[in-house]
DNA sequence: AATGAATGAGTGTTCATTCAT
DNA sequence: TATGAATGAACACTCATTCAT
């Protein structure tokens, strides 16, 4: 009947809908990261909204069907974030660091979104989990890229590359996930550059790190 | 009146207590693990642990009850299960690599329960998931105290500590979250492997390495 | 938060809740009289009101909050029936008989209620207790200002007037407490006039003596 | 099968029915009167009386025979008491002012457990309901042989017996009932002396107001 | 005679969802 | 489109009662 990615609506009008949704969803990201899927109720989300409960089932299809659109924004933004960041950038490795750089500033902003991602998916219909999960992975591809291009390219020595996105992936998360141990030790900024030193400098060739030397001179530069 | 660590019990033989208490900690980890805290109910618990239901209220003062203790358990296999695996060896890196290697391992062993540590830490009481929290940070102190040992022995070059330490958590952990990702492709065997040559090897010094190579070639004999 | 004497409801519309909140607590009164508090059920009461269990909670904090509400309805009915019995009489003996006479025409017609004042206010929370003692004391007073009126005119000699206030009380209150012992032996109008002849006219004087039997040709008359 | 007056025991030995039963009373009554019956729990009753709850059910068939037995006590303390305080005096006066102090002596030492008859009464099955009621009245007969000899004797003029009795009654009971607004304000000495003046004094014959000046002087002699 | 662990029916309460307006 | 009053299934939790020891 439907498809996992989409979402019904009773409403006509396209444009309204967007705008709804935008609204709910803007109210349930905030209740759901604050309390969690189930502590947030339908009337909590109508009030925070500042509409009525009715109407939400006019955008949605049930809770469960919210708590999609929700998780699906997030997966969204890290996927149009992250090529937005690296446009542009030609060099391999700046585009690798800038790619890891990215994700860590969009899980900043998104933090209690991103702790909802680890928490609440298992709470969507398991079809709409696969999606979700399908998302995440779409995302890891393009760090993906960028680290395989800078090995192609001889700045980084082969490696298990996949294993090694998934530490990029994990070291991100980590900044929402473990805030209450970090934050207060680092600055958003110096948690990036640790992470380069951690997760990328120890695998460049000797190639790879002259050419990140340049990198940092040009950055400390601009 | 009730310290965040302790639960109360109405019956007083305390060989009992133990007795019923693990048996309900098992039937709700096996049930919070596939369907998560909220969607399990006293009654599932009650019948998969082929108790009554107003047995477990005996044992229990409440629901977050069982959460918390189910958590403090898994807490606690960590922090036993890693100390017993680094015992007896004496070199440094072995050590750290024995460590890594039994986190994953307890970790591939509690698989659904590691999960649930990232799902429903929240769904605690403050209280709670602040003594929660210390318990990881604890195992966390005895990882991080592998790895300063191997540094001052001169085996891995000096190196943000701590930060590292939490790359060996989350890839750790990685194991249970991301596993409809990694099994199928990973042995456990070969991601322990695959992790030290991805969060140890890099770091090691001269002196380190030469070490690395012999301790293989002993692990090969064994 | 709350204060003891209102109630909080979910729902806007003022004419629809006072609307409900009759209904539900007409219910509850003729169940919490004829079972008591702890037999009765929300789901009775729903029942009985012909509405749905969810409903009362949109009316309704919890049950303690029914009770309230339906403990102060009775002793706000003393508190109009009494004033509005006595209002258009001059002669302070009259009003002393009126009003007499109102209190136990209104514990005849709330007399299951009057029963559930005595079997239930102590089910109430502490603070709405004090405050339907209060409703009661100020019942009481209605009843002191005639008795003073009566003695402060001639007609009552001086007397214990706070004691003898609380035996017109408590012989109101008799023939709900007492009615399986005196209904069938006397008519609720014969009830009122033994009351005055035992309870009034014993402490009349010479003048009150005179204006009574006035009073009494009057009403014959009448 | 159970006539309504007794209650079964599985407990062979009578002296120790008798001694447990005193001692389950004597917790249910303490608790009965503080919490009510539906607060108060069969492991509250066991814990307050020192044992088992298994050892109340040797001993009581149900909850509500315990509350019956409560509450027979209290009636069986009243019937006891009252003759007992007017044996030796010869004086149908003073008989009567004997019995009313009495009442009211006894009210005040069974405090808690008087008011717990107005509430729980209703708790009970109907038989036993009955049973307790039948008790009342007995004891009622017993104030109203001695006005009815007050009256034979021309101490107190001819008047409605029984609904003065009533009075005497509702006056000792208020005592207890009323404690919150006449406590503070009367001793009990006094309060009994205002009740006389109150309930006996104004029905006196010319020859009962001599008797009873006498009688008032003796007893300030003793 | 005495214990207290075990039971499970029954309670108050919540909240996703519907639908008349 | 939008509202929010109304529904009722489902849940956590209690407690009178039983029974193996």
């Amino acid at each position: 009947m439907s498809s996992p990615g989409s979402v019904e609506s009773a409403v006509a009008d396209p444009k309204l809908v967007e705008e709804r949704r935008e609204q709910i969803v803007k109210a349930a990201t905030k209740l759901f990261s604050e309390q969690g899927y189930y502590l947030t109720t339908i009337q909590d989300i109508a009030r925070e909204a500042g509409i009525s409960v009715g109407l939400i089932y006019q955008y949605f299809k049930d809770k469960d069907d919210v708590l999609f659109l929700t998780l699906k924004l997030v997966l969204e933004t890290y996927e149009k974030v992250i090529p937005a960041a690296i446009e542009g950038a030609e060099h391999p490795l700046e585009r690798l660091c800038l790619a890891i750089g990215a994700y860590c500033r969009v899980v900043d902003r998104l933090r209690d979104a991103t702790v909802l991602t680890y928490r609440s998916t298992k709470s969507l219909r398991a079809d709409r989990r696969t999606f979700i999960k399908e998302g995440e992975t779409r995302t890891n591809r393009m760090l993906e890229g960028c680290l395989r291009a800078a090995i192609a390219a001889g700045h980084v020595r082969p490696i298990n590359d996949s294993l090694l996105v998934y530490q990029y992936v994990l070291y991100s998360h980590a900044w929402a996930l473990k805030q209450w141990a970090l934050r207060g030790r680092y600055s958003l900024e110096d948690y990036v550059e640790e992470g380069i030193k951690l997760l990328v400098e120890p695998f460049l060739t000797e190639k790879g790190r002259a050419a990140m030397a340049r990198l940092k001179r040009k950055r400390r530069v601009a």
